[in-house]
RNA sequence: GGUGGAGUGGCCGAGAGGCGAGGCAACGGCCUGCAAAGCCGUGUACACGGGUUCGAAUCCCGUCUCCACCUCCA
């Protein structure tokens, strides 16, 4: 079975058929970096990430590219509230959605371009535009430089509607407009803006329009054909569309699949317009585990609406923890086995039909209750192949809790854990002893003892066990 | 006004004409000195009203409710 995809351009789910064979190109949209990232936001990057993983795993080389919009109207109204410098305010906000991405496990792209960094590209593509005649400056010397809407009949494709249909914005200024619904390819500078947030063009100094810069990048990096344009829902009108109409009306195929992640709501709402900063991923991870977020991410599948709240979080927790015992315990008695290569068939089978993460989830928890009745009996080759299984799913999922970059963050490595593992293995002979003359008072106040410090022991056929209680149970 | 999506058991969340995805919680059992973990078992749910069909959560018609987008959005 190959591998099919939803494709929002067509509303259909297709066959998957690389531009180049054995490669992939993929372009999503970074974030315009004007505020800490909330879980939404980190959703789109989650999905994105689990589909380059399993590109590779079914053997493709896979190009990445997504996008960090770094000048924009929201940064320069922002960064002007806070007196910082506009490039100082999205350079900050650059580096937090980075620490998000990066304690998500999400893998860098390949290549993560700035937009104030294309700006040669940008023009270039703008006098292009005017040339074909789908592009005009803006008459009354604003500096403004439009995409002319009528003059490209394919407008509304991606998004399906027709431009007599659309309403027009009622806040929008006309100004220099033909058509109210044509749309901003470049800004002209405008008094009181930082005179460092303008660029000297052809048509006046001034600002890139938002859309431009996907096209101009997408373009450099991917070439005038490539195989998935992603990003979340909400993306999809006006910006998807107007990309899509700039780099095919300048020549371009551009995109052969367009992907989008749902929304995530809270109270049923879209988390923009709804929350505070509950949900910011840096509030989140004070409340679960960063792999437990990430593994409530991906148990749903992406085209359906997450409503995120802490009581379902919570839950998904709880129900990887199951899993995350599992691998612990199966290492343990195993003494550890690396992830499969191999995967189970309904596992493949579920990502294949348009990334299905719940139905590979299922297959997932199925090994894990197999392996399960194994882990019992000690080590064996069924207990070894069950192990590889479900790290090899949880790889692609990025969710091996024995891989980076979740490893080097546990406390295995800490130097302390030896010191506490000699003292707890100390107790737990004294509790051996008290057992074995069957004084269970004191083997059961040891026990105690070491819960009220966050010490878990556990009896297993293989002896006791010890690991430290979830810490970060508490929060907002 | 236009376009697209959703409503599933106590909860989360898949599926898409017949066979109860998976998880959490609950209850019963097994294991255990006790616990924890784990395993086994128990729940017949698909917004509402009609229709098609041997059979509908799934298809058709209608209704209700909710959400998203229509130039700030991931």
């Amino acid at each position: 079975m190959t591998l099919r995809l939803y494709d929002t351009a067509t509303a259909s789910v297709r066959d998957f058929v690389p531009v180049h064979p054995g490669q992939v190109g993929i372009y999503h949209c970074g974030l315009t970096v004007q505020g800490a990232p909330h879980v939404g936001h980190i959703y789109k990057e989650v999905v994105f990430d689990v589909l380059r993983r399993w590109f590779e795993r079914s053997g493709y080389q896979v190009t990445v590219i997504a996008n960090v919009t770094d000048i924009d109207d929201k940064i320069l109204a922002k960064s002007a509230e806070r007196s910082v410098p506009w490039w100082a305010h999205a350079y900050e906000f650059e580096r937090e959605l980075h620490w998000a991405y990066e304690v998500l496990g999400c893998r860098p792209p390949t290549y993560e371009p700035r937009a104030t960094g294309h700006i040669p590209e940008m023009i270039e593509m703008i006098g292009e535009l005017i040339e074909r005649g789908h592009a005009y400056a803006a008459p009354d010397g604003s500096g403004d430089v439009y995409f002319d809407v009528k003059s490209w009949p394919a407008y509304g494709a991606l998004s399906h509607q027709k431009i007599a249909d659309m309403e027009p914005a009622e806040d929008a200024d006309p100004r220099g407009k033909r058509d109210p619904r044509d749309f901003a390819l470049w800004k002209g500078y405008t008094e009181g803006t930082p005179r460092t947030a303008s660029w000297p063009t052809p048509w006046g100094r001034g600002r890139p329009g938002w859309h431009l810069e996907c096209s101009a990048m997408a373009g450099k990096y991917l070439g005038d054909e490539f195989d998935i344009h992603g990003g979340g829902l909400d993306l999809r009108f006006p910006h998807h569309e107007n990309e899509l109409a700039q780099s095919t009306a300048v020549g371009q195929k551009f995109a052969r699949t367009w992907m989008h992640s749902a929304l995530v709501t809270t109270a049923g709402e879209k988390m923009s317009k709804s929350m505070g900063n509950g949900a910011v991923v840096r509030n989140v991870v004070q409340r679960v585990r960063p792999i437990e977020l990430r593994y409530y991410l991906v148990q749903s599948h992406y085209r359906s609406v997450v409503e995120f709240s802490f009581e379902a979080l919570e839950e998904a927790a709880k129900s990887f923890q199951r899993v995350d015992g599992f691998v612990t315990r199966a290492t343990e008695v195993t003494g550890g086995v690396d992830a499969a290569s191999e995967l189970p068939s309904e596992f493949v089978a579920a990502l294949d039909d348009d990334l299905g993460t719940p139905a590979a989830v299922a297959v997932l928890h199925n090994t894990v209750r197999d392996g399960n009745k194994l882990v019992a009996d000690g080590d064996s080759a069924a207990l070894r192949e069950s192990l590889a299984a479900v790290r090899g799913m949880l790889d692609v999922l990025g969710l091996d809790p024995l891989a980076e970059p979740w490893v080097s963050r546990s406390a295995a490595g800490d130097e302390l854990t030896g010191v506490v593992d000699g003292l707890v293995k100390a107790l737990l002979e004294q509790r051996a002893a008290a057992r074995e003359r069957k004084d269970y008072a004191a083997s059961d106040a040891i026990r105690d003892q070491l819960k009220s410090l966050g010490v878990v022991v556990e009896d297993t056929p293989q002896g006791p066990r010890w690991t430290i209680a979830a810490s970060n149970t508490e929060g907002q």
